[in-house]
DNA sequence: ATTACTAAGTTACGAGTAA
DNA sequence: TTTACTCGTAACTTAGTAA
Protein backbone atom coordinates (compact mmCIF):
# COMPACT_ATOMS: atom_id res chain seq x y z
CA UNK A 1 0.00 0.00 0.00
CA UNK A 2 1.33 3.71 -0.91
CA UNK A 3 2.60 5.35 1.92
CA UNK A 4 0.58 8.09 1.27
CA UNK A 5 -2.82 6.29 0.56
CA UNK A 6 -2.05 4.79 4.11
CA UNK A 7 -2.02 8.42 5.63
CA UNK A 8 -5.12 9.26 4.50
CA UNK A 9 -6.17 6.30 5.44
CA UNK A 10 -5.29 7.11 8.84
CA UNK A 11 -6.96 10.67 8.93
CA UNK A 12 -9.81 9.14 7.96
CA UNK A 13 -9.64 6.50 11.07
CA UNK A 14 -8.77 9.66 13.23
CA UNK A 15 -12.18 11.09 12.41
CA UNK A 16 -13.93 8.03 13.15
CA UNK A 17 -14.37 6.38 10.10
CA UNK A 18 -13.73 2.80 11.40
CA UNK A 19 -16.50 3.06 13.91
CA UNK A 20 -18.77 5.30 11.87
CA UNK A 21 -19.81 6.49 8.64
CA UNK A 22 -18.21 9.98 8.28
CA UNK A 23 -18.91 13.17 6.62
CA UNK A 24 -15.79 14.67 5.02
CA UNK A 25 -15.54 16.58 2.62
CA UNK A 26 -12.27 16.52 -0.15
CA UNK A 27 -11.65 20.44 0.56
CA UNK A 28 -11.54 19.53 4.93
CA UNK A 29 -9.28 15.91 4.57
CA UNK A 30 -7.09 18.26 1.81
CA UNK A 31 -6.37 20.44 4.71
CA UNK A 32 -5.57 17.76 7.26
CA UNK A 33 -3.21 16.50 4.52
CA UNK A 34 -1.89 19.33 3.28
CA UNK A 35 -2.77 19.05 0.19
CA UNK A 36 -5.44 20.61 -2.78
CA UNK A 37 -8.77 19.38 -2.72
CA UNK A 38 -8.21 17.67 -6.23
CA UNK A 39 -4.70 15.55 -4.51
CA UNK A 40 -7.76 14.21 -1.66
CA UNK A 41 -10.60 13.80 -4.40
CA UNK A 42 -8.07 11.88 -6.37
CA UNK A 43 -6.52 9.88 -2.75
CA UNK A 44 -10.12 8.84 -1.81
CA UNK A 45 -10.98 7.64 -5.64
CA UNK A 46 -8.05 5.54 -5.07
CA UNK A 47 -8.80 4.50 -1.92
CA UNK A 48 -12.24 3.55 -3.02
CA UNK A 49 -11.36 1.55 -6.02
CA UNK A 50 -8.97 -0.42 -4.01
CA UNK A 51 -11.38 -1.62 -1.44
CA UNK A 52 -9.83 0.19 1.10
CA UNK A 53 -13.15 2.83 1.89
CA UNK A 54 -16.78 2.92 0.92
CA UNK A 55 -18.24 5.72 -0.04
CA UNK A 56 -22.49 7.24 0.22
CA UNK A 57 -21.92 10.45 -2.82
CA UNK A 58 -24.78 13.05 -1.92
CA UNK A 59 -25.28 16.24 -3.92
CA UNK A 60 -23.16 18.18 -1.36
CA UNK A 61 -21.28 15.55 1.13
CA UNK A 62 -20.04 12.38 1.00
CA UNK A 63 -20.41 9.59 3.89
CA UNK A 64 -17.13 7.48 4.07
CA UNK A 65 -16.44 4.40 6.01
CA UNK A 66 -13.70 2.37 5.98
CA UNK A 67 -13.54 -1.24 5.18
CA UNK A 68 -12.94 -4.04 7.06
CA UNK A 69 -9.55 -4.37 4.40
CA UNK A 70 -8.97 -0.72 5.36
CA UNK A 71 -9.26 -1.46 8.58
CA UNK A 72 -6.90 -4.32 8.62
CA UNK A 73 -4.00 -2.59 6.88
CA UNK A 74 -4.36 0.47 9.49
CA UNK A 75 -4.39 -2.71 12.10
CA UNK A 76 -1.37 -3.99 10.98
CA UNK A 77 0.92 -0.41 10.35
CA UNK A 78 -0.13 0.01 14.08
CA UNK A 79 1.27 -3.07 15.28
CA UNK A 80 4.66 -2.28 13.23
CA UNK A 81 4.48 0.93 15.40
CA UNK A 82 3.32 -0.97 19.05
CA UNK A 83 6.38 -3.29 17.95
CA UNK A 84 8.97 -0.09 17.61
CA UNK A 85 8.31 1.28 20.50
CA UNK A 86 7.56 -1.50 23.59
CA UNK A 87 9.43 -4.40 22.21
CA UNK A 88 13.11 -4.03 22.80
CA UNK A 89 14.11 -5.10 26.09
CA UNK A 90 17.85 -5.06 26.24
CA UNK A 91 19.28 -1.67 25.50
CA UNK A 92 22.77 -0.97 24.84
CA UNK A 93 24.27 2.50 26.04
CA UNK A 94 27.85 3.33 25.05
CA UNK A 95 29.69 6.41 27.07
CA UNK A 96 32.12 7.21 29.01
CA UNK A 97 33.32 7.19 32.77
CA UNK A 98 32.52 10.50 34.74
CA UNK A 99 32.47 11.81 38.60
CA UNK A 100 29.40 12.69 40.17
CA UNK A 101 28.88 15.33 42.61
CA UNK A 102 29.99 13.47 45.36
CA UNK A 103 26.38 13.20 46.45
CA UNK A 104 25.84 9.77 45.26
CA UNK A 105 27.84 8.40 48.45
CA UNK A 106 25.08 10.39 50.61
CA UNK A 107 22.16 9.05 49.10
CA UNK A 108 22.69 5.71 48.37
CA UNK A 109 23.70 4.94 52.08
CA UNK A 110 20.53 5.99 53.31
CA UNK A 111 18.97 3.43 55.49
CA UNK A 112 15.71 3.44 53.72
CA UNK A 113 17.12 3.07 50.32
CA UNK A 114 19.46 0.25 51.43
CA UNK A 115 16.64 -1.95 53.21
CA UNK A 116 14.67 -1.88 49.79
CA UNK A 117 17.60 -2.42 47.14
CA UNK A 118 18.34 -5.13 49.54
CA UNK A 119 15.11 -6.89 48.84
CA UNK A 120 14.26 -5.80 45.59
CA UNK A 121 17.29 -5.76 43.64
CA UNK A 122 19.08 -8.23 45.53
CA UNK A 123 22.20 -6.74 46.88
CA UNK A 124 23.40 -3.79 49.05
CA UNK A 125 24.99 -1.23 46.89
CA UNK A 126 28.39 -0.34 47.65
CA UNK A 127 28.05 3.25 48.47
CA UNK A 128 27.99 5.73 45.84
CA UNK A 129 27.44 5.50 42.26
CA UNK A 130 29.48 4.96 38.86
CA UNK A 131 27.87 7.94 36.64
CA UNK A 132 28.10 7.18 32.80
CA UNK A 133 27.90 10.33 30.63
CA UNK A 134 26.13 9.09 27.10
CA UNK A 135 26.71 10.38 23.90
CA UNK A 136 23.74 12.48 22.89
CA UNK A 137 22.97 10.54 19.97
CA UNK A 138 21.56 7.98 22.48
CA UNK A 139 19.65 10.16 24.88
CA UNK A 140 16.87 8.90 22.77
CA UNK A 141 16.97 5.33 23.90
CA UNK A 142 16.14 7.16 27.29
CA UNK A 143 12.02 6.89 25.88
CA UNK A 144 11.88 3.51 26.71
CA UNK A 145 12.86 3.74 30.28
CA UNK A 146 10.97 6.97 31.16
CA UNK A 147 7.54 4.71 30.23
CA UNK A 148 8.48 1.41 31.87
CA UNK A 149 7.69 0.66 35.58
CA UNK A 150 11.41 -0.66 36.43
CA UNK A 151 11.76 -1.72 39.76
CA UNK A 152 10.12 0.90 41.89
CA UNK A 153 12.20 2.25 45.40
CA UNK A 154 9.53 3.93 47.25
CA UNK A 155 9.90 7.61 49.05
CA UNK A 156 11.06 7.36 53.22
CA UNK A 157 11.52 10.10 55.73
CA UNK A 158 14.04 10.49 57.89
CA UNK A 159 13.83 12.73 61.14
CA UNK A 160 15.71 15.24 59.34
CA UNK A 161 14.34 14.99 55.48
CA UNK A 162 12.15 12.91 53.48
CA UNK A 163 13.85 11.24 50.61
CA UNK A 164 12.00 10.98 46.49
CA UNK A 165 10.93 7.51 45.19
CA UNK A 166 13.42 6.08 42.69
CA UNK A 167 13.12 3.51 40.09
CA UNK A 168 15.50 0.86 39.00
CA UNK A 169 16.67 -1.12 35.57
CA UNK A 170 19.16 -4.15 35.80
CA UNK A 171 21.80 -3.53 33.97
CA UNK A 172 25.23 -5.06 32.70
CA UNK A 173 28.70 -4.16 32.26
CA UNK A 174 31.71 -6.39 31.77
CA UNK A 175 29.54 -9.10 33.26
CA UNK A 176 28.96 -7.83 36.14
CA UNK A 177 25.19 -7.07 37.23
CA UNK A 178 24.45 -3.55 38.13
CA UNK A 179 21.27 -1.16 38.50
CA UNK A 180 20.48 1.98 36.75
CA UNK A 181 18.87 4.49 38.97
CA UNK A 182 16.55 7.39 37.93
CA UNK A 183 14.82 9.87 40.46
CA UNK A 184 11.11 9.03 39.91
CA UNK A 185 10.43 12.89 39.52
CA UNK A 186 13.11 15.78 37.70
CA UNK A 187 14.16 15.25 34.68
CA UNK A 188 16.09 12.87 32.39
CA UNK A 189 19.74 13.52 31.56
CA UNK A 190 22.47 12.39 29.66
CA UNK A 191 24.70 11.54 32.41
CA UNK A 192 23.14 8.17 33.73
CA UNK A 193 23.89 6.75 37.47
CA UNK A 194 24.34 3.23 38.59
CA UNK A 195 24.59 1.14 41.23
CA UNK A 196 26.28 -1.95 42.20
CA UNK A 197 27.49 -4.61 45.16
CA UNK A 198 31.11 -3.95 44.62
CA UNK A 199 33.38 -0.66 43.75
CA UNK A 200 33.49 -1.22 40.45
CA UNK A 201 36.20 1.65 39.72
CA UNK A 202 38.33 -1.01 41.39
CA UNK A 203 36.88 -4.44 40.19
CA UNK A 204 37.31 -3.25 36.19
CA UNK A 205 39.69 -0.44 36.41
CA UNK A 206 37.79 2.11 36.38
CA UNK A 207 38.72 5.68 35.61
CA UNK A 208 37.45 9.12 34.54
CA UNK A 209 37.38 9.51 30.66
CA UNK A 210 37.12 5.41 30.01
CA UNK A 211 34.84 4.74 27.37
CA UNK A 212 32.38 1.44 28.31
CA UNK A 213 29.58 -0.34 27.36
CA UNK A 214 26.20 -0.78 29.65
CA UNK A 215 23.45 -3.23 28.48
CA UNK A 216 20.44 -2.02 30.34
CA UNK A 217 16.82 -4.08 30.68
CA UNK A 218 13.50 -3.38 31.46
CA UNK A 219 13.26 -7.05 32.62
CA UNK A 220 12.86 -7.59 36.34
CA UNK A 221 15.61 -10.05 36.52
CA UNK A 222 18.93 -9.96 34.53
CA UNK A 223 22.00 -11.95 34.95
CA UNK A 224 25.34 -11.29 32.92
CA UNK A 225 27.07 -14.81 33.45
CA UNK A 226 29.54 -13.80 35.60
CA UNK A 227 28.69 -14.08 39.07
CA UNK A 228 28.99 -10.88 41.37
CA UNK A 229 29.66 -12.57 44.72
CA UNK A 230 33.04 -13.63 45.66
CA UNK B 1 7.00 14.63 7.08
CA UNK B 2 6.72 13.45 4.22
CA UNK B 3 4.31 9.94 4.07
CA UNK B 4 7.37 7.68 1.89
CA UNK B 5 9.97 9.03 4.35
CA UNK B 6 8.14 8.01 7.48
CA UNK B 7 7.46 4.70 6.00
CA UNK B 8 11.88 4.44 5.51
CA UNK B 9 11.89 5.48 9.13
CA UNK B 10 9.90 2.94 10.09
CA UNK B 11 11.77 0.15 8.74
CA UNK B 12 14.99 1.51 10.13
CA UNK B 13 13.33 1.57 13.41
CA UNK B 14 11.69 -2.05 12.71
CA UNK B 15 15.45 -3.04 12.24
CA UNK B 16 16.60 -1.94 15.62
CA UNK B 17 18.14 1.65 14.74
CA UNK B 18 16.23 3.61 17.89
CA UNK B 19 17.99 1.03 20.29
CA UNK B 20 21.34 0.61 17.94
CA UNK B 21 23.57 1.62 15.01
CA UNK B 22 22.50 -0.92 12.64
CA UNK B 23 24.30 -1.84 9.25
CA UNK B 24 21.91 -1.57 6.65
CA UNK B 25 22.62 -1.20 2.98
CA UNK B 26 20.12 0.96 0.51
CA UNK B 27 19.78 -2.61 -1.66
CA UNK B 28 18.71 -4.37 1.55
CA UNK B 29 16.44 -0.95 2.27
CA UNK B 30 15.19 -1.04 -0.82
CA UNK B 31 13.68 -4.38 -0.77
CA UNK B 32 12.10 -3.63 2.55
CA UNK B 33 10.02 -0.90 0.74
CA UNK B 34 9.61 -2.69 -2.64
CA UNK B 35 11.71 0.43 -4.45
CA UNK B 36 15.18 0.83 -6.22
CA UNK B 37 18.20 0.83 -4.60
CA UNK B 38 18.41 4.59 -6.14
CA UNK B 39 15.65 5.74 -4.21
CA UNK B 40 16.26 4.14 -1.33
CA UNK B 41 19.93 6.07 -0.88
CA UNK B 42 17.73 9.09 -1.67
CA UNK B 43 15.62 8.82 1.29
CA UNK B 44 18.25 7.96 3.19
CA UNK B 45 20.30 11.44 2.15
CA UNK B 46 16.89 13.04 2.80
CA UNK B 47 16.37 11.62 6.63
CA UNK B 48 19.84 12.48 6.73
CA UNK B 49 20.01 16.13 5.78
CA UNK B 50 16.83 16.65 7.42
CA UNK B 51 17.84 15.33 11.18
CA UNK B 52 15.90 12.18 11.61
CA UNK B 53 19.13 9.84 11.40
CA UNK B 54 22.19 10.13 11.80
CA UNK B 55 25.19 7.72 9.26
CA UNK B 56 28.56 6.98 9.58
CA UNK B 57 29.76 5.94 6.48
CA UNK B 58 31.91 3.20 5.33
CA UNK B 59 33.73 1.60 2.32
CA UNK B 60 31.27 -1.17 1.85
CA UNK B 61 28.38 -0.03 4.15
CA UNK B 62 26.79 2.29 6.64
CA UNK B 63 26.03 2.68 10.18
CA UNK B 64 22.49 4.14 10.69
CA UNK B 65 21.13 5.24 13.74
CA UNK B 66 17.84 6.93 14.64
CA UNK B 67 18.08 10.64 15.87
CA UNK B 68 15.93 11.83 18.88
CA UNK B 69 13.79 14.14 16.24
CA UNK B 70 13.56 11.13 14.08
CA UNK B 71 12.23 8.92 16.95
CA UNK B 72 9.97 12.03 17.99
CA UNK B 73 8.35 11.90 14.72
CA UNK B 74 7.80 7.73 14.54
CA UNK B 75 6.82 8.12 18.63
CA UNK B 76 3.81 10.73 16.96
CA UNK B 77 2.47 8.36 14.61
CA UNK B 78 2.45 5.83 16.94
CA UNK B 79 0.46 7.75 19.78
CA UNK B 80 -1.85 8.05 16.52
CA UNK B 81 -2.48 4.69 15.80
CA UNK B 82 -3.16 3.57 19.34
CA UNK B 83 -5.65 6.64 19.17
CA UNK B 84 -7.12 4.66 16.77
CA UNK B 85 -7.24 1.52 18.32
CA UNK B 86 -7.63 2.16 21.69
CA UNK B 87 -9.75 4.69 21.93
CA UNK B 88 -13.19 4.24 21.10
CA UNK B 89 -15.94 3.46 24.11
CA UNK B 90 -19.26 3.85 22.01
CA UNK B 91 -19.29 1.82 18.73
CA UNK B 92 -22.71 2.79 16.93
CA UNK B 93 -23.92 -0.39 14.93
CA UNK B 94 -27.07 -0.40 12.25
CA UNK B 95 -28.63 -3.33 11.58
CA UNK B 96 -31.94 -4.98 11.03
CA UNK B 97 -34.00 -7.54 13.57
CA UNK B 98 -33.24 -11.32 12.57
CA UNK B 99 -34.82 -14.07 14.39
CA UNK B 100 -32.17 -16.19 15.34
CA UNK B 101 -32.79 -20.40 15.58
CA UNK B 102 -34.56 -19.76 18.96
CA UNK B 103 -31.80 -21.33 20.99
CA UNK B 104 -31.47 -18.14 22.99
CA UNK B 105 -34.08 -19.22 25.19
CA UNK B 106 -32.28 -22.53 26.04
CA UNK B 107 -29.01 -20.94 26.75
CA UNK B 108 -30.46 -17.65 28.62
CA UNK B 109 -32.66 -19.14 30.68
CA UNK B 110 -29.29 -21.47 32.43
CA UNK B 111 -29.30 -21.07 35.86
CA UNK B 112 -25.59 -20.89 35.94
CA UNK B 113 -25.66 -17.93 33.27
CA UNK B 114 -28.97 -15.93 35.03
CA UNK B 115 -27.07 -15.90 38.79
CA UNK B 116 -24.12 -14.18 36.89
CA UNK B 117 -26.04 -11.65 34.45
CA UNK B 118 -28.07 -10.41 37.82
CA UNK B 119 -24.38 -10.31 39.48
CA UNK B 120 -22.52 -8.47 36.76
CA UNK B 121 -25.39 -6.66 34.31
CA UNK B 122 -27.28 -6.26 37.15
CA UNK B 123 -30.65 -7.58 35.48
CA UNK B 124 -32.33 -10.99 35.36
CA UNK B 125 -32.79 -11.26 31.34
CA UNK B 126 -35.35 -11.82 29.64
CA UNK B 127 -35.55 -15.66 27.86
CA UNK B 128 -34.45 -15.49 24.30
CA UNK B 129 -32.42 -12.92 22.47
CA UNK B 130 -32.74 -10.26 20.69
CA UNK B 131 -30.65 -10.67 16.82
CA UNK B 132 -29.34 -7.91 15.22
CA UNK B 133 -27.88 -8.45 11.70
CA UNK B 134 -25.50 -6.09 11.20
CA UNK B 135 -24.12 -4.18 7.58
CA UNK B 136 -21.17 -6.28 6.19
CA UNK B 137 -19.38 -3.36 6.15
CA UNK B 138 -20.19 -2.51 10.09
CA UNK B 139 -18.17 -5.79 10.79
CA UNK B 140 -14.65 -4.55 11.30
CA UNK B 141 -16.13 -2.23 14.13
CA UNK B 142 -16.31 -5.64 15.61
CA UNK B 143 -12.65 -6.01 16.29
CA UNK B 144 -12.95 -3.48 18.93
CA UNK B 145 -14.91 -5.53 20.68
CA UNK B 146 -12.66 -8.94 19.77
CA UNK B 147 -9.70 -7.02 21.58
CA UNK B 148 -11.39 -5.95 24.81
CA UNK B 149 -12.14 -8.31 27.57
CA UNK B 150 -15.92 -6.99 28.28
CA UNK B 151 -17.84 -8.21 31.14
CA UNK B 152 -17.02 -11.77 32.02
CA UNK B 153 -19.37 -14.72 32.29
CA UNK B 154 -17.79 -17.50 33.46
CA UNK B 155 -18.16 -21.30 31.95
CA UNK B 156 -19.98 -24.00 34.22
CA UNK B 157 -21.55 -27.53 33.96
CA UNK B 158 -24.66 -28.87 35.01
CA UNK B 159 -25.33 -32.55 35.32
CA UNK B 160 -26.10 -32.95 31.87
CA UNK B 161 -23.67 -30.34 30.16
CA UNK B 162 -21.62 -27.87 29.89
CA UNK B 163 -21.54 -24.30 29.29
CA UNK B 164 -19.05 -21.98 27.75
CA UNK B 165 -18.16 -18.94 28.96
CA UNK B 166 -19.32 -15.58 27.27
CA UNK B 167 -18.41 -11.92 27.61
CA UNK B 168 -20.71 -9.37 27.30
CA UNK B 169 -21.16 -5.60 26.86
CA UNK B 170 -23.31 -2.72 27.84
CA UNK B 171 -25.42 -1.34 25.32
CA UNK B 172 -28.35 0.82 24.00
CA UNK B 173 -30.90 0.51 21.91
CA UNK B 174 -33.80 3.36 21.82
CA UNK B 175 -32.89 4.41 25.27
CA UNK B 176 -33.50 0.81 26.94
CA UNK B 177 -30.77 -0.56 28.85
CA UNK B 178 -29.20 -4.00 26.85
CA UNK B 179 -26.37 -6.39 26.72
CA UNK B 180 -24.64 -7.70 23.75
CA UNK B 181 -23.04 -11.09 24.29
CA UNK B 182 -21.00 -13.01 22.58
CA UNK B 183 -19.24 -16.66 23.62
CA UNK B 184 -15.71 -16.64 24.23
CA UNK B 185 -15.26 -19.21 21.76
CA UNK B 186 -15.91 -19.18 18.35
CA UNK B 187 -15.87 -17.04 15.83
CA UNK B 188 -17.85 -13.76 15.33
CA UNK B 189 -20.70 -13.57 12.80
CA UNK B 190 -22.37 -10.45 11.65
CA UNK B 191 -24.93 -11.15 13.82
CA UNK B 192 -25.48 -9.65 17.11
CA UNK B 193 -26.83 -11.18 20.11
CA UNK B 194 -28.38 -9.33 22.58
CA UNK B 195 -30.36 -9.73 26.01
CA UNK B 196 -32.25 -7.21 27.84
CA UNK B 197 -34.33 -7.42 31.09
CA UNK B 198 -37.62 -7.27 29.36
CA UNK B 199 -38.87 -8.45 26.17
CA UNK B 200 -38.16 -5.66 23.82
CA UNK B 201 -39.74 -6.90 20.45
CA UNK B 202 -42.88 -6.07 22.56
CA UNK B 203 -41.21 -2.78 24.47
CA UNK B 204 -40.31 -1.50 20.95
CA UNK B 205 -42.57 -2.57 18.41
CA UNK B 206 -39.91 -4.92 17.02
CA UNK B 207 -40.30 -7.32 14.29
CA UNK B 208 -38.25 -8.69 11.42
CA UNK B 209 -36.66 -6.84 9.31
CA UNK B 210 -36.65 -3.59 11.55
CA UNK B 211 -34.06 -0.69 10.77
CA UNK B 212 -32.38 -0.06 14.38
CA UNK B 213 -29.56 1.35 16.01
CA UNK B 214 -27.51 -0.05 19.05
CA UNK B 215 -24.89 1.81 21.01
CA UNK B 216 -22.12 -0.38 22.57
CA UNK B 217 -19.89 0.60 25.20
CA UNK B 218 -16.56 -1.39 26.38
CA UNK B 219 -17.51 0.58 29.54
CA UNK B 220 -18.67 -1.67 32.50
CA UNK B 221 -21.32 0.80 33.15
CA UNK B 222 -23.41 2.64 31.05
CA UNK B 223 -27.10 4.09 31.38
CA UNK B 224 -28.88 5.40 28.44
CA UNK B 225 -31.06 7.64 30.53
CA UNK B 226 -34.52 5.84 30.67
CA UNK B 227 -34.71 3.71 32.98
CA UNK B 228 -35.72 0.10 32.26
CA UNK B 229 -37.67 -0.45 35.41
CA UNK B 230 -41.44 0.64 35.38
C1' DA C 1 30.85 -5.22 -3.07
C1' DT C 2 29.14 -0.28 -1.60
C1' DT C 3 26.78 4.96 -2.26
C1' DA C 4 24.95 8.29 -5.08
C1' DC C 5 25.23 11.22 -9.43
C1' DT C 6 22.99 12.34 -14.03
C1' DA C 7 19.49 11.96 -17.26
C1' DA C 8 15.39 10.21 -18.92
C1' DG C 9 11.09 8.21 -17.95
C1' DT C 10 7.03 8.04 -15.01
C1' DT C 11 3.85 9.49 -11.70
C1' DA C 12 1.73 12.88 -8.91
C1' DC C 13 0.15 17.55 -8.17
C1' DG C 14 -2.98 21.35 -8.52
C1' DA C 15 -5.10 25.37 -11.37
C1' DG C 16 -8.96 25.76 -14.05
C1' DT C 17 -13.30 24.26 -14.54
C1' DA C 18 -17.56 21.21 -15.67
C1' DA C 19 -21.31 18.81 -13.72
C1' DT D 1 -21.64 24.55 -2.31
C1' DT D 2 -19.91 19.74 -3.63
C1' DT D 3 -16.75 15.96 -6.59
C1' DA D 4 -13.66 15.06 -10.00
C1' DC D 5 -12.24 15.88 -14.89
C1' DT D 6 -8.25 17.77 -18.12
C1' DC D 7 -3.70 19.04 -18.70
C1' DG D 8 0.66 21.62 -18.05
C1' DT D 9 4.26 21.24 -14.93
C1' DA D 10 6.52 19.76 -10.72
C1' DA D 11 8.17 15.90 -8.21
C1' DC D 12 9.60 11.44 -7.84
C1' DT D 13 11.69 7.12 -9.73
C1' DT D 14 15.07 4.35 -11.86
C1' DA D 15 18.60 2.75 -15.45
C1' DG D 16 23.14 3.58 -16.32
C1' DT D 17 27.30 4.52 -14.18
C1' DA D 18 31.17 6.83 -11.54
C1' DA D 19 33.69 6.72 -7.49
Amino acid sequence: MKPYLLQMLKELALLGAIENRIEASSMQLAERINASQQTASRYLLELDKNGFINREMGIKKQLIHITEKGSDSLHEEYLSYRHIFSLPRFIHFKGKIVSGMKEGTYYTSQQGYVTQFKKKLGFIPYPGTLNLEIDLVEKNKLRFLKQEEGIQISAFETENRSFGGVKCFNACINKHNISLIFPLRGHYSNILEFIAPNFLRDRLDLTDGDLVEVVVTIEKQMSCGASDEK
